[in-house]
DNA sequence: GGGTTATATAACCGCAACGGTATGTACGAG
DNA sequence: CTCGTACATACCGTTGCGGTTATATAACCC
């Protein structure tokens, strides 16, 4: 599952995944919140539902859609070349995260 | 300084940034490696510089490329939201995080 | 200064994406 | 089984973006 830049570019469905961050929602009140078409609701969850980064369950005629944050992990996996141009102590916290990864194995 | 989503989308901008996560480039070197015309290479720096991930320095002719983090900083804040979703231990890294910012204080 | 090198800008084109309206589908209620 | 609800899909218009070629700008070289 490649990174999804470009999915991520459209504004609505980063608002999409900040209000399923919160709790899952019914399409019907991200329409609501969202201030869209439910047509143009529903397109914007196909794209986020064929990026990984949302997960569909159905309960009679409604649909629950809840976060899936696998691909924003690999999002961050991205970041972390990048990381050490910014974090002054990155050298130190990467040691710490290893010993994390010590403690736990 | 908004998080540059829309320019991260674009696959020869993050190719960029990748090769100067290397060293600063020339359009010249950037154009070649890119397989790009020259202006259409132009083109996207000028989309990166006025999102602030790269900045020039000029040297006669010739542009230095360089990057610039601080955009991908603020990036790398926003995913922190919804970091604790993929991170099992992110209450204890958070915890060592503190150790650290304690540290150098 | 005239020519060359290095880069930026302008003008243009094709396509894909986002938004809407209209319609299809599926499930439950009565 | 019919109607209403909840959502998805089809289709279309507009717009913006990435790519190109052509041209402008700016600095060095001789």
């Amino acid at each position: 599952m490649p990174i999804p830049f470009d999915v991520l570019a459209e504004p609505q469905r980063r608002r999409i995944l900040d209000l399923l961050l919160e709790r899952p929602r019914l399409v019907g009140e991200l329409t609501a919140e969202l201030g869209l078409s439910q047509p143009g609701t529903s397109k914007h969850l196909r794209v986020l539902r064929e990026a990984g980064l949302v997960r569909v369950r159905q309960d009679a005629q409604r649909r629950w859609y809840e976060l899936r944050p696998e691909p924003l992990a690999e999002l961050d996996a991205w970041l972390a070349h990048y990381r050490h141009l910014w974090s002054a102590s990155f050298d130190r916290l990467e040691h710490h995260l290893d010993q994390l990864k010590d403690d736990s194995s």
